[in-house]
Order: C-alpha cells, then structure tokens, then sequence
DNA sequence: CATCTGACGACCG
DNA sequence: GCGGTCGCCAGAT
C-alpha cells in the first residue's frame, strides 16, 4: 500500500518531539482519516528507523494496547519526553507546518534530556 | 458485494 | 467535565 508518505513524514519527526494521528491525516490530506494513518502504523514494516512511538493520539494519550503503549512510553522517556497521565502536546507536540496553534512556537519549556 | 473492525477525532447528551 | 455515538479511510472476512 501506499503508505510511504506516512512514514516519511513520520520520520521527519524531530528526536524529543511528538504529533498526533490527526495531525499527520491533514498533512497527508485525509481528512478524517485519523484511523487510516493509525492503521498505517500498524502495517508499519519494523527496522525501517521509523519512530512510530512519536505518534500519538490528539488528546496526547497512547491509543495503543498495553504491550505497544509500554515499549512506546519507554521510548519516548528515552528520547527526553515527559510522560505523565497524557503527553504534554504544547510543549512536545511539533506540527509538519510551519506554525501551528502553539506547538514550535508557543511550546513551554522541553525538559532538557 | 455487504459488513465489521481498527494504533482516531469531533460532536452530542 | 465525562461518556457514548457517529463519521472518516483502508483492509479483512
């Protein structure tokens, strides 16, 4: 399937920075298509230095089943990502575009990895 | 070909 | 503020 836009955007995501399903959906033009870009990652080959665990969803909480969401959590504690009840979007949420509302630009303080 | 499901998101009660 | 429902796209049965 044609999923390589997914995943090079995902790619595109920078270390210590997350986005959501909706997020990368609009900038893929599929609208609404939140659920495809999910399933997308699901087909994700594995190996192909995809980081998929920056990938969350819009309300900054892991929507994916126990085994996944850990490995992911511990993931992105690595890369410097505070983990609490949900993941602070306005500070590591990081849009495609140049400006978004927050994001980059009105992100509070990354806490230093 | 019809229907359900899913690593989502927005709306409505 | 929370929970339930509907709508979106693609794949599987």
């Amino acid at each position: 399937m044609s999923w390589d836009p997914v995943y090079r955007l995902v790619k595109k995501i920078p270390r210590g920075r997350v986005t959501t399903y909706g997020e990368v959906a609009r900038a893929l033009r599929l609208p609404g298509g939140a659920r495809a870009v999910g399933y997308a990652m699901a087909a994700m080959p594995s190996g192909r230095g995809i980081p998929w665990h920056r990938v969350l969803g819009a309300d900054g909480r892991i929507r994916l089943p126990e085994p996944y969401a850990a490995k992911q959590r511990r993931l992105l504690q690595t890369e410097g990502v505070a983990l609490g009840t949900t993941i602070d979007m306005e500070v590591y949420g990081w849009s495609f575009r140049k400006s978004k509302t927050g994001r980059t630009a009105k992100r509070k303080r990354a806490k230093p990895h």
